[in-house]
DNA sequence: CGCGCGATTGACGCCCGTCAACTGGGGTGG
DNA sequence: CCACCCCAGTTGACGGGCGTCAATCGCGCG
């Protein structure tokens, strides 16, 4: 199955192939193996020994980490272009996140063994690869500051802001529906549904977001961003 | 200044060095220049453009994230073969940590244009690179899901045995004194002094660690492991 | 149309952060 | 060599944020 020109675009403007040639671009992915999956199912297993790499082409995909007591810690979610498995494939350890298909997603992937060709033959790729995972490292080093030092409220504000990008297909601003649960925002924030739901119904009443069942959509975005900043 | 060969020893078992040739070694380890640093000054600053990637050959290094409201997350302490400044020299962000002598250090050190080089010359010192970086994704992740879902004490117990192959040199194991500050294991544990005053001071009448000022040491390793993993 | 599951709301309590006061060990200067 | 003083550590009191549990509601998919 080929890639249509909208694919092909999306591929091309992926963080992981800047700074490549077309000629190389093109060898790249033609030693790629194209995936579709339906919504739920999963992509990738935490524990599991790292076979493939994935650059999602369109679609969407959860990276979730699972707690030895049953919880679940989301990670990111993650759009066209973003790079899925990239920690492991660098490295001989299982899966540190299990990725979920939130819709139905279209991917190319290569094997530990392919990838590591592709590396070998374009050493920018392993460069874009590298700056990549620092992105993540920054990421996760954010998570971290805000859980430590800033309450549940703001961390949902910094949390809606941060998915909202995501899900913005060619949307306006002001009607992207979040296709989020409380539980999924709980599990983003490291909180509860309990304490998710109560920090929304306030916000809702003040017009801030607007939800239904597994809906959120976010009305007045400075406002949001105001309290993500920490004022009160 | 030339290296000791207890020095070279020490950069030989390095992990950004596996793998390469003695050749390609000698070639890196040619470019980079020596710095010596007293305890408590500042090697990188976080927000700072970076400039120079490091590696420790002796002495200890502490890697802390200060937040905006002035606290600080204690990241890691770094021992020697350890790399200091990874994530930054990637790409063109400023540095995410400040990094702290905690005694009189040796580090060899390289310019981001230098490093540059190296990566082109010898593929496989990116491909360390990249892993290091990797491992510093696992550990984030880890600490996030302790700070989820752990109560103090446990992270307090899961610091203590995660620092002290830090600084357990020559010493025998139940011998090694921490030259950590209540304070300090506070940052490294999301906490405050006093919560971990009070942690101590009950592990302290159980036998389990012995303490002086800025000076702890295990007792009872495997009790402290069983306080880690959960078992009340 | 009916049922299942996500959302809501209240009650309860505990962990731990915050503030204040006190103690004492050890380094420094006289 | 002693005395002073600074700062890390300790301990108690207090309160609030938020996790936990239970009950109910109601949207929306089949």
């Amino acid at each position: 199955m080929p890639l249509s020109a909208t694919e092909l675009e999306v591929l091309g403007s992926a963080d992981l192939f800047q700074g490549l040639s077309p000629a190389a671009r093109a060898s790249i992915w033609a030693s790629a193996a194209l995936r579709q999956v339906p919504p739920g199912s999963v992509i990738l297993n935490q524990g599991d020994e790292p076979s493939q790499v994935y650059v999602l082409v369109s679609g969407g995909v959860k990276l979730g980490h699972l707690t030895p007591n049953g919880g679940t810690i989301a990670l990111e979610y993650c759009g066209p272009g973003d790079v899925v498995g990239c920690v492991a494939v660098l490295r001989p350890m299982p899966y540190p996140v299990t990725a979920t298909a939130i819709e139905t997603s279209v991917l190319i992937g290569w094997s530990a063994a392919q990838i590591e060709a592709c590396f070998e033959e374009h050493p920018m790729l392993l460069r874009n690869m590298a700056r990549i995972i620092c992105a993540r490292v920054d990421d996760l080093l954010q998570r971290l500051r805000e859980l430590v030092t800033e309450p549940v409220e703001q961390r949902v504000a910094r949390t809606l802001q941060r998915v909202l990008p995501v899900f913005e297909g060619a949307r306006r601003a002001g009607e992207t529906a979040l296709p989020l649960s409380r539980q999924d925002i709980a599990e983003l924030t490291g909180s509860t549904h309990f304490t998710v739901s109560r920090v929304m119904s306030a916000w809702e009443q003040q017009g801030i977001i607007e939800s239904r069942r597994q809906r959120v959509i976010v009305r007045n975005a400075p406002r949001l961003a105001s309290i993500a900043e920490g004022a009160c």
